[in-house]
DNA sequence: AACATCTCCAACCGCGTGTAC
DNA sequence: AGTACACGCGGTTGGAGATGT
């Protein structure tokens, strides 16, 4: 048995909107408000429409401070740095972005900041279009990876922690080192920084907002990986009650694809700002 | 000018989730 | 606990307008 229609599809009117029907409904809105009903609110506006269809066009539209237009450069950014690490869960995204809504960004992305980001041209669009859903599809596979790390203050991408970030982590044989999982420490709140200055150190801090969401990147990855905010009571609040950081430092690798633990707690509680990259193998 | 193709975005659809009973 | 229903979300579609040939 399938699903009940939410509506009688046959009495409801289907496509664009009327000026009229948007004054019926916004008027109604802003009188009566939603009632907490969309089901029941077209009849008792006397629209002609599905509830679901009033109520998108009410939150995508006619709601008031709806932001139109062009997107800024922060809010490209944004987009790219959520996207990158939640993927398309565009509600989560819209409200971050003040007054956009769920639906413009999806369209923004599907349409615009996509193809801006892979850097493609009209011309190029058709000769990739294959490639591209493959890629576009699967958010966390490297090509896109690749394109999006350039963006300021996005995290790292696997390839990069491991071949250019830490160019001293290599096998004996000059591969390089592989690793089980990532652990970082790192920051103040609320920050979003990484940089990376000499090949050896990786500075990152992430707000504690942001962890999860992170560390789920990071998973996406193949990776078993661990990025706590704060530094002394951060492993603990995620579980890890005994934790043995390896801090990348070429002087502690012995030479066979490990590093050396030590107990670094003290150096990273007087380092607040400076949390680094840590290897678990 | 005519036609084909592309772009954009509003709107639709189906499904997962939450909630009331 | 099970069921029915409404809401909200994300993927997809349709069509108008823009652009290319």
């Amino acid at each position: 048995m399938g699903r009940a229609p939410c509506c009688d599809k046959a009495n409801v009117k289907k496509g664009p909107w009327s000026p009229e029907e948007d004054i019926k409904l916004k008027e109604f809105i802003e009188k009566y408000g939603t009632g907490g009903n969309w089901i029941a609110l077209p009849q008792r506006a006397g629209l002609k429409r599905c509830g679901k269809s009033c109520r998108l066009r009410w939150l995508n539209y006619l709601r008031p401070n709806i932001k139109h237009g062009e997107f800024s450069d922060d809010e490209d950014r944004i987009i790219c740095s959520l996207f990158a690490t939640i993927g398309s869960r565009w509600s989560i995204i819209a409200a971050q972005l003040p007054g956009r809504t769920d639906n413009d960004i999806k369209n923004y992305w599907n349409t615009k900041l996509k193809k801006k980001l892979l850097g493609i041209s009209p011309s190029q669009r058709k000769s990739q279009q294959q490639s591209q859903q493959q890629t576009i599809q699967q958010p966390f596979q490297p090509s896109l990876e690749t394109t999006l790390t350039g963006l300021e203050g996005f995290p790292l991408s696997s390839s990069d922690i491991f071949n250019s970030v830490h160019q001293g982590g290599h096998e004996s044989n000059g591969a390089p080192v592989h690793y089980n999982s990532l652990l970082m420490f790192g920051g103040s709140d609320h920050q979003q920084s990484c940089s990376s200055s000499d090949g050896n150190s990786n500075q990152i801090s992430y707000g504690s907002r942001d962890v999860e969401a992170y560390n789920e990147y990071y998973s996406q990855m193949g990776l078993e990986a661990y990025l706590f905010s704060g530094v002394g009571e951060a492993p603990l609040e995620f579980g890890f009650e005994d934790v043995k950081p390896l801090v990348f430092n070429n002087s502690n690798n012995n030479n066979n694809g490990f590093f050396n633990i030590e107990d670094t707690n003290s150096t990273m509680r007087g380092n607040r700002n400076q949390g680094r990259v840590m290897y678990y193998h």
